[in-house]
DNA sequence: TTATATTATGGAACCGTTTCCAATTATAAA
DNA sequence: TTTATAATTGGAAACGGTTCCATAATATAA
């Protein structure tokens, strides 16, 4: 592996001024630019990452952290925010982070920490696995963070998320408008501040309506395809039968309606389903499945940006304002 | 940030001692190796990665490179990967990676070479998106590689992938066992030598059997949700109807389903439907969608741990035979 | 007790960059 | 031409580890 120093000589100028022309910072002039060029290509160089890092202390690497309760976190979106990093020959780390539990109370935080040494310029925290306390803190220590899907009032301008409250209210708006009034739902876990505010929002949607759900049509799910499935089973062998059914995202809604489907009821004439997320794949389950977008994407790219501005400087433009959409297809009748 | 020498000063030892213990190299007393965990503990010491990197030239990371079109390269076969290297305390890098193309004949290539370049021990390169001759050169110059779905002769102790032709064999068996003459394709790309073997071991499998795919009965797809939705409409429309319908991968077939239903055909009792993949939602289609199990994740696992024995010297099993598996479920009408 | 092998230890040299400062050269202004 | 200013250049020092060698301390054998 050749070195500045094997290029300086073969070009016959100053390591200082290859390390110029390798950055481009400081002035070289044309002539010697062109030699040191020549140099480089003559010995394949390379300049040695580490190197750099040890010296510059920047990394040129970012990570990404979450759980596996960020299910989303899905290989679409981390492209994207690949694609965004590339221009500025920075890659992206992922890990699968650890939650917060009994037996070990500060897990995250470990785990964060991890990745951190590991030596890189910021971060992305996915989700809202990681307790605020924990997050402010560390925000202290290492500033470079931004928060993606999750929002900390202290941190305005680094959380990239959406009104999940809205949301659920337009779901159950949604309901409503077409004349559903026994209405079962499919939850996800109440672990997180969004869970519980979308589940809020669709909640008070009804509620103004003066609608209010039965207990025995409230089935906690997990979000899995597994939950899904045998809350829909068991929510037909309930009391008040229902003719709607909202699930908290549309992996639970489409193993719902599978389950519904198997047992010979017809979607949606015998119950409509909404899902939530817009999965690429829901415009394809049977019948297609109507469902709240989520602006997952966008936001991943804009927590992206902002990271790269708060790291390296830059002034990438940055948009907070994501805005959830509800997408009709065909799992819902309308009942007027 | 203390550093090696601020812990040696204040245990009292020099900073070679302080290197031993950090690294488990070198004999170091009881007594002394107390002092330094205290004094590391007390200054809250992390060891510098890229000065680790610079001086060890050890990088604790391994790379992926992979294209979109190996689009399986789903989040949950990541996770598998890191669970494998996160106890080495090595991170994973993955990159979008470029296929060659006329106007950028050595893009796979260079796109690697950044990730080389980047800094990392060793390298999965997933799918056979690269030519076996630039692996074989790659290689040559960077031997820490190990190939993912993807078999260069030369390479077999590094190249973890299982039979495409038999897997094609076995679908296209299945469907005659169950009675099916008539049979409809949607293919995938035909841009890799596993696309090939897979289609070829199908048609053989018809073959031996006297039966013949009619041109028109076959769609080329492109393994996406879209064109599995279009061609299933495409393929009703054609002249000689059929009873089954083989897609290349389980998303054309999920859209295929939805197609095929929205007309208002009964599955599997008009037209059935044999996907291939077994992703986790494939059990959640309307009919749970009968498949052939693809080992991915298994081949991930086995390929990381070979990196891995590779690059640090480790003696990880390695499996090399991976066996795939036709998954029944209830997409597939007997006609016997 | 002495000779010998073994274990423990300190620290200089090195890994390959960036950064800074002093020195040199070119350019513009007077 | 002289002076002031700006552009260019070389290279020492620093970044924070690992490695290796010489030396010291200790254990073992004779």
């Amino acid at each position: 592996m050749a070195t500045i120093r094997d290029v300086a000589k073969l070009a016959d100028v100053g390591i200082g001024t290859v390390s110029r022309v390798i950055s481009g910072k400081g002035s070289v002039s044309q002539k010697t630019r062109d030699k040191v060029n020549g140099a480089m290509a003559a010995l394949k160089f390379i300049p040695n990452s580490s190197a750099q890092s040890l010296s510059s202390k920047r990394f040129n690497t970012i990570g990404l952290w979450g759980t596996k309760s960020s299910g989303e976190m899905s290989r679409a979106t981390l492209t994207k925010i690949e694609r965004e990093l590339q221009p500025f020959d920075v890659s992206l780390i992922t890990t699968d982070g650890e939650r917060n539990s009994t037996n070990h109370p500060n897990a995250s935080r470990l785990s964060i920490d991890n990745l951190v040494n590991k030596g890189c310029d910021g971060l992305i925290i996915w989700g809202s696995d990681m307790p605020d306390f924990d997050i402010l803190q560390l925000e202290k220590e290492f500033p470079n963070i931004v928060l993606l899907n999750n929002k900390v009032d202290a941190m305005k301008d680094k959380s990239f998320t959406f009104d999940h409250y809205k949301a659920g209210y337009i779901a159950g708006e949604y309901l409503i408008k077409n004349g559903h009034k026994d209405i079962a739902l499919i939850t996800g876990w109440f672990d997180t501040t969004d869970a519980n505010e979308r589940h809020n929002g669709f909640i008070d949607a009804l509620k103004d309506n003066n609608i209010f759900i039965h207990d025995n049509l409230i089935y906690r799910g997990d979000y899995t395809f597994k939950k899904g499935f045998e809350g829909a089973n068991y929510l037909l062998n309930q009391k008040p039968s229902f003719t709607a059914l909202f699930c908290a995202n549309d992996q639970s809604a489409m193993s719902a309606i599978s389950a519904l489907s198997s047992t010979g009821i017809d979607l949606p004439n015998d119950i409509s389903v909404l899902g939530y997320d817009n999965m690429n794949i829901s415009s394809y389950t049977t019948p297609p499945l109507t469902t709240i977008n989520v602006p997952v994407q966008n936001m991943a790219i804009s927590a992206a940006r902002k990271l790269i501005n708060l790291c390296y400087g830059a002034a990438l433009e940055v948009d907070y304002n994501f805005e959830v959409e509800l997408i009709e297809r065909q799992s819902i009748l309308n009942l007027n």
